[in-house]
DNA sequence: ACCCATCCTGACCGATCGGTCAAACCGACT
DNA sequence: AGTCGGTTTGACCGATCGGTCAGGATGGGT
């Protein structure tokens, strides 16, 4: 080990340690000194190559943008069957956070967290959404109930507290909900929870109430 | 109304600004100072009723946890009809929401947050578990991916991820996902999506695989 | 040799944090 | 009058925080 770093990569050094401690305790809970310590680097280089705490949380964040965003469009292939595009979709969610598993924790946090990153939420979120309501494009109509933006928070509610429930609803699941077992079934049950709504959405008739009087309309 | 004081004047004074800040700010985002200031209390006092700034957090987490399972078993009519009961699940969840706007964040930040607290929140959130699971006995299967315990989360999630990411969504959503008129969309919605999932389970099968050649099958 | 830009260091700063403490206050009871 | 328990106060503590700074290394170009 006589040259552990070789020049230039310690931007990537600092990167990659602040993405495995912010994506285990959060923004909060580490210190610049801590991700300097994991890193085996001096406290201001940190912000030497990044600005501020802020802003290396923000870049450990774009590099997961990224990459979702890539998986995401990968998975797309506008000449097949909606269904499977949907279970494509969902399998690209699912394998993304399976092989980044600290990723749903940085973006919940993030969400519920100080409102001044909501702007860089919005900007990294946004292409997502596009994309994901292009799927429903045609099915799904432009407003109301069944416009595919309330489809796009039920799926990805769904897929991501998948995650970040897990640790607390493990005793409740009756063992861990990421094992490999169990995320197989989450997965499968996924998939089916993505043909129900489907199948609901193309025998939906343009009726508006499919049940009696529990009309609870604007307040 | 919530809850009278649990001790004294002063005691809920605090109470209720540790509410109002937290929910807003998240537990890092305030300090002890800062809610001894909006309780117009001296910042001792606040050591002198809850013991730590973590054990005041969870009073103001145990109270709303405490109205919540109440709510939700309020709407609970075991001779209803099943899709009744679920709607009134969720219109419970939603309306306890929207009267206390500030109780998804702070759950949602705790979960994601320090896991110190997860015994506590597990404590609290298995009652409500339970509760959700017993309306689907009978119809849902003990285990596999339909057990009950998916469309606890599924439906758990697509209720509070409308509120915690509500304002990272306004942009896409076309103006704010929690105005009165939006709110009421995103209840019909979800009556809808109870409706299909309910659908989906009652024509269900006992075939396990709807669909052919996309079996990802447990690890 | 010199320079210069990049990279790196350790010491340092003011602010703020959660938490403690001894003393003072105060109404009720003897 | 005294005193006693619950309540309130302000001063104080050590630790830690994000961020800065002057200057030391390093290496390539001239």
């Amino acid at each position: 080990m006589m040259e552990p770093s070789p020049r230039g990569e310690t931007a990537s050094l600092i990167l990659q340690a602040a993405d495995e401690m912010f994506g285990e305790l959060g923004l909060d809970g580490v210190s610049v000194r801590d991700v300097a310590v994991r890193a085996g680097v001096n406290k201001a280089l940190v912000f030497y190559y990044f600005a501020s705490k802020e802003k290396l949380f923000e870049a450990v964040l774009e590099r997961y943008y990224e990459v979702h965003r890539a998986a995401l469009e990968a998975s797309f292939q506008s000449d097949a069957p909606l269904a499977q595009r949907l279970h494509a979709l969902v399998d690209a969610y699912l394998d993304f956070i399976e092989q980044h598993r600290r990723y749903p924790r940085l973006v919940q946090a993030l969400v519920v967290g100080n409102p001044a990153f909501h702007p860089f939420i919005q900007r990294n979120l946004e292409p997502m959404f596009r994309f994901t309501e292009a799927v429903l494009v045609g099915i799904s109509p432009e407003h109301g109930h069944l416009a595919a933006r309330h489809f796009f928070l039920d799926i990805s509610a769904a897929v991501i507290n998948t995650f970040t429930y897990a640790p607390v609803l493990a005793p409740m699941w009756g063992g861990d909900p990421l094992a490999p077992a169990a995320l197989a079934e989450r997965r499968q049950h996924l998939h089916w929870l993505a043909d129900a709504l489907l199948t609901g959405l193309t025998s939906a008739t343009p009726s508006p109430s499919p049940r009696g009087g529990e009309g609870r309309g604007e307040g």
